[in-house]
DNA sequence: CGAAAATTTGACATGACTCAACTGGAGTGG
DNA sequence: CCACTCCAGTTGAGTCATGTCAAATTTTCG
């Protein structure tokens, strides 16, 4: 039906991501790939407008999105990057319905797969394992962001881009330093100067 | 058994806390009634300490708690304060029995009501209505840690301030100075001064 | 190729920290 | 109750980190 088992499938990856916290029948990841829906994006198209519902919970193939808020002063601050193997979505804006403070967009060219609310409801009840996962998940992102304030408040900014630099292998070459800026809390001029420090102090 | 219905008990703020957000019978409420016990802190006595396991989630029922992380120089960095009708524990920890990289003390002499994670696992088998009521706490817990993220990167010191005050309506009066700068990220002197800018502004 | 955006660089301004001295409680022991 | 100590908080002077503005340069993309 969905894909024979010796095809390469968009979800092969999603189906070794959950299987590396919970364990998971061939029937259960049959209900998954019935629920979830493909979505391939082009660089900088919207997943989520700020303003809006978040409507999808979204784990990405390929490619590299960015959450962020837009301020008053029409500055970006980017929450988090989310690239393959990883996920994306306004939880709470998603599950209260709600309208978002972030926007999700695609820094690169992106391959999605998206579940909606009626999606994950019926996940739930018919591969209860699956509850378990998200659960676990939330759980990681919610340590994961409490470290990020620790690390926000107590790093000078050199340091902060330094532990961005190995939490985030490779990512520093794939997205734009305005970005990487908008991530670390500081200009777009000042990380140019980090990085010639930097580049200064290797010779 | 537990408290005739004349009684005002240490659980009634528990009670109406859990009731905001889900429907409760007095069967549900009489589990929790079961699974919670009492504590009692004075001031400065810690709840967990950094390098522990986190053994028990914490309702707030008078009092104050912080959770923080101490850094290699041995700075505070305060992730969040507890105050009646809140909650503490480093749920990470608590789940994965893993060490936690969080404090959490006292600020006052402060009653709590403790669960551990067998109780929590009674507590959802026997009153499946209370899963339902965690998961909305997490979610709404992921949701203001990503706030302050975007606040913690996108505001100057003082307005950081500015919001902690309007946020925390009383807490300033009731915390010493340097833990507010510990929360905010600044140090106790620059807060300070701070402080006294605006009360000259206010004349 | 040409326009627009991203990045770099310089000069200067401001925010926030450090260090050190001083002040004023809050506890503690006599 | 006093004298003492010990923190927390305040204040001043100087320094370092980071921001702002503006111009020059490079890259991206139609």
């Amino acid at each position: 039906m969905t894909s024979d088992r010796n095809t390469l499938s968009v979800f092969d990856l999603l189906r070794a991501h959950i299987q590396r916290r919970i364990t998971l029948t061939d029937m259960d990841f049959a209900v998954v790939e019935s629920l979830f829906t493909v979505r391939k994006l082009p660089k900088k198209q919207f997943v989520l407008k700020q303003g809006e519902v978040c409507r999808y919970e979204s784990f990405v193939v390929s490619g590299c999105l960015k959450s962020f808020h837009t301020d008053q002063q029409g500055t970006e601050h980017i929450l988090r990057f989310s690239v393959e193997d990883g996920w994306a979505g306004d939880l709470e804006s998603f599950v209260q319905e709600t309208s978002s403070s972030f926007s999700i967009q695609a820094v690169e060219p992106t391959t999605l797969l998206q579940i909606d609310k009626s999606g994950l409801r019926q996940l739930y009840q018919r591969a209860p394992n699956l509850e378990t996962f998200f659960r676990l998940l939330n759980e990681k992102a919610l340590g994961a962001t409490a470290q990020r304030v620790i690390q926000t408040v107590s790093l000078s900014a050199e340091k902060r881009y330094h532990q961005f630099v190995v939490a985030h292998p490779g990512l520093v070459q794939r997205v734009p330093l305005k970005d990487i800026a908008a991530y670390l809390g500081i200009t777009p001029v000042f990380l140019s100067r980090l990085r010639r420090r930097e580049t200064m102090k290797r010779s």
